[in-house]
RNA sequence: GGCGCCAUCGUCUAGUGGUUAGGACACCAGGUUUUCAUCCUGGGAACAGGGGUUCAAUUCCCCUUGGCGCUACCA
């Protein structure tokens, strides 16, 4: 069975890079009608971010990735275990990782070293200033393991290192890739235990991986270089390794890695923008993956249908903002009304339009709803959309009264143009006070007039509105409702006297 | 510096030993329209360069160039 996972250092907050990695792992996993695990790689106690775990968690599960094994959130928010391999998070897998590093030792495939940091700079420095390969020049590979006891036992600080085949070359098949050769005398002796007794990286992860019994390792082209290690460590202890895949990185229009100092890169910044969760995980999926066909839009559950690693790009790919909005229009569209409202909630209470009630209740919803409608096909977010939709619940409309006036027109005009259309309306009944109704009694209206369309419709949006752009006349009058409608008409009128 | 990965419109990409090199975003020009948005129509826009292989290369190979990654007791 496949298993696939997602393995992030909890050393800051999920970034956009690191959820395309998860999903075409959960993908791979889905698709494969295998399971997609979450296991949390926090060996370097230095880094460790507080809140990291649970961000990365919150984030794959707003973006909709379920987590089958592993870490993961309880419905009260705690952090949880599943599954019957775990720990999953490697800080409480300690004597694990030191009872492979003790095998490795004692089979001479690795050795203790004691060389200092200085020393180790100070090489760094000469093979740089030499233009020589960096690296660590095994100087500690052939001191004898007695020798190594008693110094270790005399209290001396000391890092585990592979001993590394120091001939022949490292060659395997990446997913993505294909065939990937590297010549094992470059590679120099890696550190698989720290000082302080906990593991780098390259232990962890192979043994994690090993007897988590993962199938797949799916991650980030970065670790192409160390996966030569990696395959030594397999075959060191007999483990049968894992198929590879390495996922080209995301870039910015810099086209440099995309990092925080270059905007917003977190999940949870996006999410707060107002993006909604389909169209970042159908955006980004579309980064480096396509059906071969010229469909764009995929919902997750048709992502996990139709995924497979053989259409994968190799090339980085820029994170274009503009397409990731086009995407945003595209579900703000389409989504359920009911589904859109209530997620805008949070955002009409940020821009301050839910103010006087505060609540959510059902009825301030379903007007909630009828604003929403109005504004969804103009605005790129939903925080847009909050913003865009504030002049339908201000008390008073700020606008300069000049504004009123259509192209040629004048104030006076306008201005009896607004009364007349204010008389017209009041002899409407309630009944007709929707936007299709309103639309043909007030255009036919106009035309028996002989008025001029731009010269009625206008200046009724803007008094309406008091925007220069927002939606149709019509339509916000059937939402504002037949008494407020002309409260504003009146208004406009006392701005042009 | 060493090692590795990558290379089709500005961006995401499809594509094949012989195609008018296709789509989407963005852009531009029209149209619809009371504004904006939507929508419709049309347009410009790419095979990095040089060698091979071949009847034929955007496609296969090599080199160059460029971009990126790794080169930590970070992941």
């Amino acid at each position: 069975m496949v298993k696939t996972r997602f393995a992030p250092s909890p050393t800051g907050f999920l970034h956009v890079g690191g959820l395309r990695t998860a999903l075409f792992s959960y993908l791979f996993a889905r698709r494969q009608g295998g399971a997609f695990m979450l296991r949390i790689e926090d060996t370097d106690q230095e880094r460790l971010v507080e809140g990291g775990m649970e961000n990365f968690i919150r984030s794959l599960r707003w973006a909709g990735i379920s987590i089958d094994e592993g870490v993961d959130l309880s419905t009260d928010g705690k952090v949880i275990q599943k599954g019957s391999l775990g720990p999953y998070i490697q800080s409480e897998r300690l004597p694990i990782y030191q009872k492979y590093a003790n095998q490795l030792l004692a089979q001479g495939q690795a050795y203790y070293c004691f060389c200092a940091k200085e020393r180790l700079e100070e090489l760094r420095k000469f093979q740089e200033l030499n233009k020589l390969p960096t690296g660590y020049d095994s100087r500690c590979r052939e001191i004898p393991a007695a020798e190594a006891s008693e110094r270790r036992a005399a209290g001396e600080s000391a890092v585990v290192r592979l001993k590394m085949p120091a001939s022949g070359e490292t060659t395997f098949t990446d997913l993505i890739r294909g065939e990937v050769a590297f010549q094992n005398s470059l590679i120099d002796d890696q550190v698989i235990v720290k000082s302080d007794g906990f593991p780098t990286y390259h232990l962890a992860a192979v043994v994690d991986d090993h007897l988590m019994e993962v199938t797949h390792v799916i991650r980030g082209e970065e670790w192409l270089p160390s996966t030569p290690k990696h395959i030594a460590l397999y075959r060191m202890l007999d483990w049968k390794e894992p198929a590879f895949a390495h996922l080209s990185l995301l870039i910015n229009e810099q086209k440099q890695k995309l990092s925080k100092r270059h905007g917003d890169v977190s999940v949870e910044d996006f999410q707060a923008k107002g993006y909604l969760a389909e169209a970042l995980v159908n955006f980004i999926a579309f980064l480096g993956w396509n059906p071969g066909d010229e469909r764009e839009l995929f919902t997750l559950g048709e992502l996990e249908r139709e995924f497979s690693l053989e259409k994968v790009s190799k090339a980085a790919a820029v994170f274009n903002r503009e397409k990731l909005n086009w995407y945003n229009r595209q579900y703000m569209m389409s989504l359920d009304l009911n589904e859109l409202t209530r997620r805008a909630v949070p955002f009409f209470k940020h821009a301050g339009v839910l103010h006087k009630t505060g609540t959510d209740e059902p009825a301030e919803l379903a007007s909630l709803k009828n604003v929403v409608a109005l504004e969804r096909q103009r605005s790129a977010t939903l925080a847009e959309l909050a913003e865009a939709t504030g002049f339908m619940f201000a008390d008073e409309l700020a606008y300069e009264p000049e504004l009123l006036v259509w192209k040629k027109s004048t104030k006076k005009e306008t201005e009896t143009k607004l009364e007349a259309l204010s008389e017209f309306l009041l002899t409407l009944a309630e009944f007709e006070w929707t936007a299709e109704k309103l639309d043909a009694a007030v255009q036919g209206w106009i035309k028996k007039n002989g008025y001029g369309v731009g010269d009625v419709l206008w200046p009724m949006r803007v008094a309406l509105s008091g925007q220069k752009n927002s939606p149709g006349p019509f339509e916000i009058a059937a939402v504002l409702g037949k008494k407020k409608t002309l409260e504003r008409l009146s208004t406009a009128r006392k701005k042009l006297a």
